[in-house]
DNA sequence: TAACATTAAATGTAATTGTATATATTTGTG
DNA sequence: CACAAATATATACAATTACATTTAATGTTA
């Protein structure tokens, strides 16, 4: 459905205006279908982020300040996600040897087992994707990757 | 600078995978744009996207029901944001008389004179996005449209 | 019209996040 | 080497948000 009919706004300064607004209702949007999904196992789409990117490195660990470089949303707390990961052991952190000031944190086994319930869930929400062509979808993140300059 | 490069991670399960990524990361990196700019002004872009509706609606004021329609971000406290909004005289609020439980949100004069200085910011932020051309904007919003089904 | 369901908005509470600051460690400089 | 600056992470506190519940008004229906 088009942007101007789903926030009933008809006319926008320009072209670049609508992108901007379309990017963050079409965000909004994607995370409506992530959340019910996510939240049956009980972690916030950040936690899902930080245990992705954990994954990415297995078995090799990284610091906080790796995830926070990584991580989709810039302004979360990391280390107060981490905390939350670790109460409920899906991962483990080290204090770094080479470094003391810093952190090595590591996916555990259940935090993998936990991901791979995640990954069918993916697979459902990219269905709710498919009424782009994977032509479109290509053409879509050259776009996004070209708007950020 | 394309995703891959950004988060570090080369592979994705396909290509509406890293289509839903690319949203969510994009979307970040232009909240961080406008962040600071809105910052200045005091006003968060929730509170400029509830002054932008009743400005579409201008003279004619807004129910809060048909604010959280139309907001951005649906998850966000309509009644809340317009109390702020209240408090900083930037709108009006009297009690519906047609539907007593409803309530009328009118902007105030005040609320279109900071609206004003936010649309030249606006003008800023959009020189930001001029990296692709008008016509990419127009594809990438027809696309952002067709992905919401 | 009495009883119940629905709707609009507001609010209490807990969780999350933003901002600034603190702590510990390492790096760089004279 | 001493000492200031920089870095990695953690945390205190305030603001914001999510979720559930409450209040008040309106609709519905038997």
């Amino acid at each position: 459905m088009k942007l101007e009919d789903e926030i009933k706004q008809q006319k926008f300064k320009n072209e670049y205006q609508k992108v901007a607004i379309n990017i963050i209702y079409t965000e909004s949007w994607l995370k409506g279908l992530q959340l019910t999904r996510f939240k049956k196992h009980g972690v916030s789409s950040q936690q899902y982020n930080i245990l992705r990117i954990l994954r990415g490195q297995y078995p090799k660990p990284a610091t906080v300040n790796l995830l926070i470089d990584r991580m989709l949303d810039k302004n979360s707390n990391a280390s107060r996600l981490v905390e939350k990961l670790r109460l409920k052991n899906y991962v483990e952190r080290t204090i770094c040897e080479d470094d003391r000031r810093a952190v090595n944190v590591a996916i555990t086994q259940k935090g993998l087992d936990l991901l791979e319930k995640l990954d069918s869930m993916e697979d459902e929400l990219q269905k709710e994707l498919g009424s782009i062509s994977v032509a479109e979808a290509k053409e879509l993140n050259r776009l996004l990757d070209k708007i950020r300059g």
